[in-house]
DNA sequence: GACTGGTATGACGATAAACGCATAAAGGGT
DNA sequence: ACCCTTTATGCGTTTATCGTCATACCAGTC
């Protein structure tokens, strides 16, 4: 199953690349973070990235038709929230990644 | 360790963001996707997928600088080649998701 | 119902990335 | 030495995304 053995379809293809564009730019990724420390409503967010209302909006929603947060209104405010592991798992095995090259380069250093 | 309990560092954030950008693109997905199945000259590459000959070149060298793929030269040839794991597994991840998410809104449908 | 505070969205300029064309570089064969 | 093949790269155009300003929207208050 998944990548492994065959090609994927395009269209495959393309939902996974729509979905790993979403995690590509610091500000999204940062307010997943910022989630993930429990529901925060939007000023709250704006307080604690420094993003603007609109730019902190705007990529609630993006992040939303993926299913990466929620929201629900608590009067006037919203209150949103990220429960995923997805994206810890992913980062986690990034972070592996970028590991694991530094220490190559590292080595290579050494043997020099 | 990892996104869990901390905020990471925006500068941690940034690598993140600039490795899942490399996989943003549907035409790198597909370059990975291909030399999966095994190394491959450029040539081949642009057999299998239809993408120009500069196209594919330059999607190799952004993926060879994240060490995604490597390239040994064969006389005029350069045959390329990717062997992580990496990228199956946070492909494999992401699709886990998109089943859940079509199986929920499935449900919802029944449901209705 | 007008007003206020909090949030989402249309419009728009700036910036970045994709993609192709043309060309250069690099390595054989005659 | 010349040419041919294969791959890499400078350049220009197009397209998409970010980020902001202004404005519309929505829920509660007086």
């Amino acid at each position: 199953m998944g990548v492994a053995g065959s090609m994927p379809s395009p269209q495959l293809l393309e939902e996974y690349s729509q979905f790993f564009r979403l995690l590509s730019e610091p500000a999204r990724l940062q307010l997943l973070c910022q989630l993930k420390a429990g529901p925060m409503d939007v000023a709250a967010l704006i307080e604690a990235t420094g993003f603007s209302q609109s730019h902190v909006s705007r990529q609630l929603g993006q992040l939303q038709r993926a299913d990466l947060v929620r929201c629900e209104r608590d009067g006037v405010r919203t209150i949103w929230s990220a429960d995923s592991e997805l994206v810890d798992d992913l980062c986690n095995l990034v972070q592996t990644r970028l590991r694991q090259r530094l220490e190559a380069q590292l080595q290579q250093l050494q043997s020099a």
